[in-house]
DNA sequence: CGTTTTTGACCTGCGC
DNA sequence: GCGCAGGTCAAAAACG
C-alpha cells in the first residue's frame, strides 16, 4: 500500500527529469543478449588484460580495507595479484561499473558495482586513509550512536564506513526484495536529482547493513541500490533449490545480501543482473563448501566490457542471434516457485581463463545448468 | 498492538 | 565561519 503510495509518487516524478548520474553508464540493451557476448567476453585476450579487474577497479575504490568485510580475500587477492594484471589505475575511470545483460524492455535490467557516485568515491578514499582508526573505534561509535541522539558526535570521528556495492536495476520498483527484510529510516532529496532516495537498514538486530535506493535521473526507469555492509545473518527468506545459498553466502560475507551478480525479479516486472567481483565469489564458493549442504546455485559471471569501465564508445552490438534466449525470461520464469524478487542467477567472471575458458566453461555448466536454459550452455561456436 | 513508513529536525563533512 | 548536501534519528502516522 505505502509502497504502492510512493511508487506512483516516485514513478511520476520519473518522468520529469534526467542527469544524475553522469558517471553511469548503461550498456545497450543487446550487448549482452546473447550467450555468446555472454560469455566470451571474458576469455578474450585483449578484454582481459583490460578488463580482469573492472569489477576490482570498481571496488578499489571501496572501502575493501574494513578487515571484517567479504573484501579481505578479495583484497588479499587484489593484493597479490601480478602487477600486469592490475590495470593502470589512469586508465580506470573512477566511477566506472559493471553492467549487464539488459534483457527485455519492461524487465530488462542491468547491474553495476561501483563506489556508485562521486560521494562514495571521495568516501572510500578518506576510509581508506581512517581505516585503522575506524578499526579502533568500532565499538565506540556504535555506543556512539546510541548516545547521539542526546550528546553531540565527536568531532574527530568519522563516520565510519562499510563496503559499498551498488548496482543498477532496470524496474519500475524501487525497493527490490532481495531476500532481507529492511527497514525504511530515511529519506532525502537529492541535488540535481527530482527522485528521492530513501534509506533503508536490514531489520535484524546487529545487522548494521544499510542500502539507499534511489532512481537514475538519467532514466528513471533504472533504480540504483547501493548496498553497505555485511549480513552478521542468514537471509531470512530461505529459498529452497539452488537459491538457497544466497542465506549462507550472505551471512558469511556476502556484501549487503547478495552474493554476486544475479537476477532480481522484483514482483512488479523487474529483474536486476548484479555483479560481484570473481575473486570475492570465489571466496563465497569456497565457504559455501564448507558451511552449506544445499544444492550449488547457478553461478555465473561476466566479464566487464571494457568500454563500460573506460567511458569508451561501446562497440557496435554483435548481430542479433537467431532466437536468443531473453535473459529476463530465464531469470523469471525458470525459478517459479522461488520468490522472484530474491531470486539469483549468477554470473561469474572469468578474468583468469586465458587457456582454461574450456574447463571452466565446463565448470560453469554444471552449475550454470541449476537454472539456466540449457541451451544458454552450448558453445557459442558449436552453434 | 507491533511493525513499518513518513517526515522534519538534527548532525557531520566538505567546499568556499 | 558559513552554507550546502548527505546521512541519520525519532516522533507521529499508517498499516496489517
Amino acid at each position: 500500500m505505502a509502497e504502492k503510495k510512493k511508487e506512483s509518487t516516485e514513478t511520476e516524478n520519473s518522468l520529469k527529469n534526467t542527469a544524475a548520474f553522469p558517471n553511469q553508464m548503461m550498456i545497450p540493451e543487446n550487448s549482452f543478449s546473447t550467450p555468446n557476448s555472454l560469455f566470451d567476453i571474458s576469455c578474450d585476450d585483449e578484454h582481459h588484460q583490460k578488463n580482469s579487474f573492472g569489477f576490482i577497479d570498481m571496488l578499489s575504490v571501496q572501502d575493501f580495507t574494513n578487515p571484517s568485510s567479504l573484501f579481505d580475500d578479495f583484497l588479499q587477492n587484489m593484493i597479490t595479484a601480478p602487477p600486469s594484471l592490475l590495470p593502470p589505475t589512469s586508465t580506470v575511470p573512477e566511477y566506472s561499473e559493471v553492467v549487464n545483460t539488459p534483457v527485455t524492455p519492461n524487465s530488462s535490467s542491468m547491474s553495476s558495482a561501483s563506489s556508485t557516485e562521486a560521494a562514495a568515491n571521495e568516501d572510500q578514499k578518506k576510509i581508506t586513509e581512517t581505516v585503522e582508526e575506524e578499526d579502533e573505534d568500532e565499538e565506540e561509535q556504535d555506543q556512539e550512536k546510541t548516545k547521539k541522539q542526546l550528546k553531540p558526535k565527536k568531532k574527530n570521528q568519522k563516520r565510519q564506513r562499510e563496503p559499498r556495492f551498488a548496482f543498477m536495476t532496470k524496474s519500475e520498483i524501487d525497493h527490490l526484495d532481495d531476500g532481507y527484510r529492511w527497514r525504511k529510516y530515511g529519506q532525502k532529496a537529492v541535488k540535481n536529482s527530482p527522485f528521492p532516495r530513501s534509506y533503508y537498514r536490514c531489520t535484524s538486530t546487529a545487522c548494521g547493513v544499510k542500502k539507499r535506493v534511489e532512481r537514475s535521473s538519467d532514466d528513471p526507469s533504472i533504480v540504483v541500490t547501493t548496498y553497505e555492509g555485511t549480513h552478521t545473518h542468514p537471509c531470512p527468506i530461505t529459498p529452497r533449490g539452488a537459491f538457497g545459498l544466497m542465506p549462507e553466502t550472505a551471512a558469511l560475507g556476502g556484501v549487503a545480501g547478495f552474493t554476486g551478480s544475479g537476477v532480481i525479479g522484483g514482483g512488479g516486472g523487474s529483474t536486476s543482473h548484479f555483479v560481484i567481483p570473481p575473486q570475492m565469489f570465489h571466496h563465497q564458493q569456497q565457504q559455501q563448501q564448507q558451511y552449506s549442504t544445499l544444492p550449488r546455485a547457478a553461478t555465473i559471471f561476466q566479464q566487464q566490457p571494457y568500454f563500460l569501465r573506460n567511458n569508451l564508445t561501446p562497440p557496435p552490438p554483435p548481430p542479433p542471434p537467431p532466437s536468443p534466449p531473453p535473459l529476463s525470461n530465464f531469470s523469471t520464469t525458470t525459478n517459479p516457485t522461488f520468490p522472484p524478487a530474491a531470486a539469483a542467477t549468477l554470473f561469474q567472471e572469468r578474468p583468469f581463463c586465458p587457456s582454461s575458458s574450456t574447463s571452466l566453461l565446463a565448470r560453469d555448466h554444471g552449475l550454470l545448468q541449476d537454472m539456466l536454459p540449457s541451451q544458454m550452455f552450448k558453445d557459442p561456436k558449436q552453434e
